[in-house]
DNA sequence: TATTGTTATACTCTATAACTATA
DNA sequence: TATAGTTATAGAGTATAACAATA
C-alpha cells in the first residue's frame, strides 16, 4: 500500500495519479462499506445502527436520563425524542418518572427489549467475527482501533 | 488497545463494558471526526468534500462525461447534476458538448478552477499532512489504508 | 437562571421515478 | 431498447430555536 497509487479503483477508466492525501476519502468509503453490511443484517430486525446503539447504551447503564444518552452518542437531544419514542412504542424500552428530578427520564429496558437486544447482540457479534476476518485476526483488529482512536 | 474497554470514552458516567464488537462504531466515530476537520478548514473555501472529490477526479481525467465522474465517487446521477451544476456557476468547471455523443457533457477545468483546486490542494495535502502526523507517520498511514481497503 | 423533554422547522445527503434527446 | 442528462420528489440524518415544566 503506497500514498500514491490512485485514489479511485471502482472504475479503471477513472483515475487520479495524485500523491495528495486519501485517509479521509478512504476512511468514509471502508465507514460507507461496513455500514452498508450493518444495515443489511440488521434489516430483518428493523433496527438501525443509532437504535442499536441506544439499546446497548441502555441495556449497560440503566436508569440514565435522554439527555446522558443521547450525548454520549453524539445524538442532539431534540432528535434523540422521536428515536427513544419509536423504540418504546416497540415495548423495547420504557421512560420511567426519574427518582428525584421530575423533569427527566429514566430509561430502562424492558424484558422483551433486553431479550431483543441480546439477540441483536449475536448478529453484531457474528459480524464483527466477519470483519476481523477480513482484516486477518484479533490483532489486526486492534490495530485497526488504535490507528482510528488517534484520528479521534 | 483492547476489545473488552468501554465502547464510550466520550462521557465517563455512561458506559458499556460489553464485549460486543466495536469497529463500525469506532470507524464511523474516527470518520466523522476527520470530516469534520475537512468542513472547517475548507470553509472558508465554501468547498464540500464531494466537490472536492469532483474538481480532484475532473483534473485527473478531462472530458469525461458526468456519468463516469458521478459513478466513480459512488455519487448517484441525478444528484451529480447539482453539484456540477454549482461548480459550474462558480467557473470552476464547463460543460462542454462532448464529441461525438451529443447527449453527453465532457467535464473540464476552467483556469481558474485549475488554480482554484490546486490551492484546495494544498490545504487538502496540509489537513493529510496532520492526520499522519497523529497517526504516527507515514508507516502507520499505509498500515490504517492496508486495513481499511480490507474492509472495502 | 439553567436544565429536561418536547415540538417545529430547515438543511443536507441520498434514493427513485419519469421525462427528453439522443444512441 | 438503452443511455445521458435532467427534474421532481421523498426519505433519512442532523441542526437550531423556542416553549412548558421543573430545578
Amino acid at each position: 500500500m503506497s500514498h500514491d497509487l490512485p485514489i479511485l479503483d471502482i472504475d479503471e477508466t477513472v483515475r487520479t495519479g495524485g500523491t495528495t492525501g486519501l485517509i479521509g476519502y478512504r476512511l468514509r468509503r471502508a465507514q460507507l462499506a461496513v455500514f452498508q453490511r450493518f444495515l443489511s443484517v440488521f434489516d430483518e430486525l428493523k433496527l438501525r445502527p443509532a437504535e442499536y446503539s441506544v439499546l446497548v447504551l441502555i441495556g449497560d447503564n440503566p436508569g440514565r436520563k435522554q439527555t446522558q444518552i443521547a450525548e454520549a452518542l453524539g445524538i442532539k437531544r431534540a432528535n434523540f425524542v422521536t428515536l427513544a419514542h419509536g423504540l418504546e412504542e416497540r415495548g423495547l424500552i420504557e421512560r420511567r418518572a426519574s427518582t428525584g428530578d421530575k423533569r427527566a427520564n429514566a430509561l430502562h429496558l424492558t424484558p422483551s427489549g433486553a431479550a431483543f437486544l441480546a439477540h441483536a447482540r449475536s448478529f453484531h457479534e457474528a459480524m464483527e467475527a466477519e470483519l476481523i476476518g477480513r482484516l486477518g485476526g484479533p490483532a489486526k483488529r486492534d490495530q485497526l482501533l488504535d490507528l482510528l482512536a488517534r484520528l479521534t
